[in-house]
DNA sequence: GCGGATTATTTTAAGCTTAAAACAACCGGG
DNA sequence: CCCGGTTGTTTTAAGCTTAAAATAATCCGC
């Protein structure tokens, strides 16, 4: 690491200034962190106003609408990045609401499959037209 | 995607293929949600991992921290961005933990100056030190 | 086929988050 | 002064989110 002479890289600032000092890299973050906030309330918002749907149950119907044969909970799950209990209450919420569907998997009993129903994609559709705008617009 | 000929253009591609279409920009967003939720995701592990603290505890002293002499919920609520009521409950739960301090305002009956304890400043300041290496790293 | 490891889902408990309504204290114009 | 509008906080109800434990079905090596 040491390396001395030309330009001032890393390991010199680090040296010379504070040993464990990251400054850039958390302002980088802070930034990013920052700018993704605002733009997820903005839409959350919209959302909420224009259709009267959040924007986790907006998400989930996105992933399905790209899936023409549906998804299990576990790959809705990882695709959503977020954990498997979640979606099972998402999914639920869905379901009572008539936008999504569960079937069982026919090779797997373990399994759910989980589809948009007619209503759902509808709907879904809908929405995604209106929301790309938002998106490009912010 | 499915383009013909030569430069794709903005312009172009907007007239030749669909009216609304902002394909580009959605997928900008998508790929800056999914790197911010990456990112949160490892440190909301990690903090929880070594030093047993959710994330919006993290972030709450983190805005205390840089405030010598605290601030209202109010502010709090603004820097954080996240609704009154969520803070109002955090702070609650850092009290009991005795890592902040909620006085009364001098001027203001209404407000609450939320400060660090020197207990929660001296553990704040050593998640901090930790948590800037993660970013660095991540 | 049996039994242990793996995988898919659900449940549970706790905490986070929001929007909206309710309170309480401030402020300024008459 | 006092009254209406504003501002700071809390409460409420609903929903989101997670990690961890509990179920249940599959897979695989023997």
């Amino acid at each position: 690491m040491a390396q001395a002479g030309t330009i001032p890289l890393d390991a010199e600032t680090k040296v010379a200034e504070r040993p464990g000092d990251h400054e850039a890299e958390v302002r980088l973050w802070l930034r990013l962190l920052t700018c993704t906030t605002l733009i997820e309330c903005e839409v959350r918002s919209r959302l909420r106003e224009t259709f009267d749907v959040t924007l986790p149950r907006f998400d989930l119907m996105a992933q399905l609408d790209r899936a023409p044969n549906g998804m299990t909970l576990g790959e809705l799950s990882q695709r959503m990045m977020v954990s498997n209990g979640n979606v099972t209450g998402l999914v639920e919420r869905l379901v009572s609401l008539n936008l999504v569907e569960r079937t069982p998997a026919p090779n797997d009993r373990r399994a759910m499959i989980v589809t948009l129903t007619p209503e759902g994609r509808r709907t879904f559709r809908a929405l995604a037209r209106t929301h790309e705008g938002w998106i490009a617009d912010i």
